[in-house]
DNA sequence: TTTT
DNA sequence: TTTT
């Protein structure tokens, strides 16, 4: 289909620390539990009121996957740039079941920490880098010469090229 | 939880005719399928593949509602803006299910239909307005007065000021 | 022109205390500057680069306005939603000149603190509310109860219903 | 800085034909005008008023240019995803002037067309891909293999890997 | 200069 | 179940 998009901007916390997996090839995944919330008063009892909603969201994208290993811990506010996904699975009665989840696949994606350095919360301590001091961007590539001709480009979080 | 952010924008094409239901307060709700897809080559078999993602979309909006009601069809391409929302349910057997879908809140949200007029297209038939030319804005609010003092507002769709 | 959308999500940091007017009508309209930043290492030369973007925000939205007036300061880390608009404006010469700011109008737009409580930075002590604790959305308002009939509603940041 | 997010998301209409003009390094860089539009009804006079906007929109993603210069027309309506940039220059008197812009930078951004096929309006005989049917995304790589070992990965437009 |  |  032409003109399509299927974009999800989540800013939230996490519930826990990532669970990271490697798959055969070796490239990391992170599974983590991101916590939305909204708060408001309700109109008839006057009481406040908050909804917390719980986000699954699964990292393919390797650059972005080592980040989330290396420095988010529960309680660390993200900023998140994915896609949503639902995937087919069967329960232990063979029944078929639907999970929905926020993907950041290969190469795509967003993922910020918005946290100050050392500033861990919820329980969890986490360690933001600290030599690299606040520069590092766990985003996407990014290229900024105007007009450049060469064009200087490299993955922020490390030095090697990744492809 | 200070400073969350629960956002998802599709851009897709509806799979089939909206349904409309009605609350007890008789506030219409829209729910409907959307597609989102995207195409690729493959690496290994140099083959096109492509993959369509089905989105449950729920409008709680009325103006919007009204909108998807009087001027949405099957194929329709939408742009949808809502957030995401997991309400658990129970299925026969008892057991605990959950269904993930993007909701567009009473006064939140957004909806534009991206067809030209009078499109419409994959078997259904649907009418952009005619009469209203392109003044239907299916959107939220808005007031465009700089430093306006009085400030011009209304709703997009109907001339009611809706609250 | 129907299906239109025209939207812009920073999240940065203020390069300075908001600026505060008051509109004939009393409205309050804040400006603020919004620095957003990436940084990547150069191709050719291995060195570490940053660009730093400045942002001209403006926000119409009175809850937002009112937000910003009472719990930004310089540093602090902003969520924020808007649109892009440029205005036309002649200078001593009499000369056309154009400015593009990011515009939060009424009723519209979002903003959201990033800051942990009393976590001010950049050389401003920025007092996050206390009393309220971390429960402040200064977002647009919400509505959360999924078939609810009657439909709890209310702004965020003050208990009045501003409409 | 830690956690910066820079983006623009539009979805409007071009108001002539892309500008394509090449850097020294033979890449591509194309200049669009893109209008969006809102349109609300006076609260005061009961009139129906519209406010259009302008945008400079400039792409460095070699492929998304190429798109660009292929199919793009006076009257397309696009899905845009870039970054606000603001540069500066010299008018002929010597004073110092801004323009900001949308940019795509290389290996960023999105671009998607909205319009159906052989659909060219507003003056301009735009020529969607007919040959190529569905399979022309103009959007970013991605690759869906869930937990795929192997990880298929290609560009869409062109066969030819990029980097 | 677009679109409806 | 959409779209190309």
């Amino acid at each position: 289909m032409a003109g399509s998009v299927n974009k999800v901007i989540l800013v939230g916390n996490l519930g826990a620390d990532p669970e990271i997996r490697r798959l055969n090839s070796g490239d990391p995944v992170v599974n983590m539990r991101v916590a939305t919330s909204e708060s408001w008063r309700d109109r008839q009892s006057g009481e406040r009121r908050e909804r917390t909603e719980w986000h699954n969201v699964v990292i393919f994208n390797d650059n972005l996957a080592k980040v989330a290993e290396q420095y988010l811990k529960k309680g660390a506010k993200v900023y998140i740039e994915g896609q949503l996904q639902t995937r087919k699975w069967q329960d232990q009665q063979g029944q078929d079941r639907y999970t929905t989840e926020v993907v950041l696949q290969k190469f795509r994606g967003e993922l910020q920490m918005l946290d100050s350095r050392g500033q861990g919360e919820g329980g969890g301590q986490y360690n933001a880098p600290a030599a690299r001091g606040s520069d590092f961007g766990a985003s996407s590539p990014n290229e900024s010469q105007r007009g450049g001709g060469g064009g200087g480009f490299s993955r922020d979080l490390d030095d090697e090229i990744p492809f």
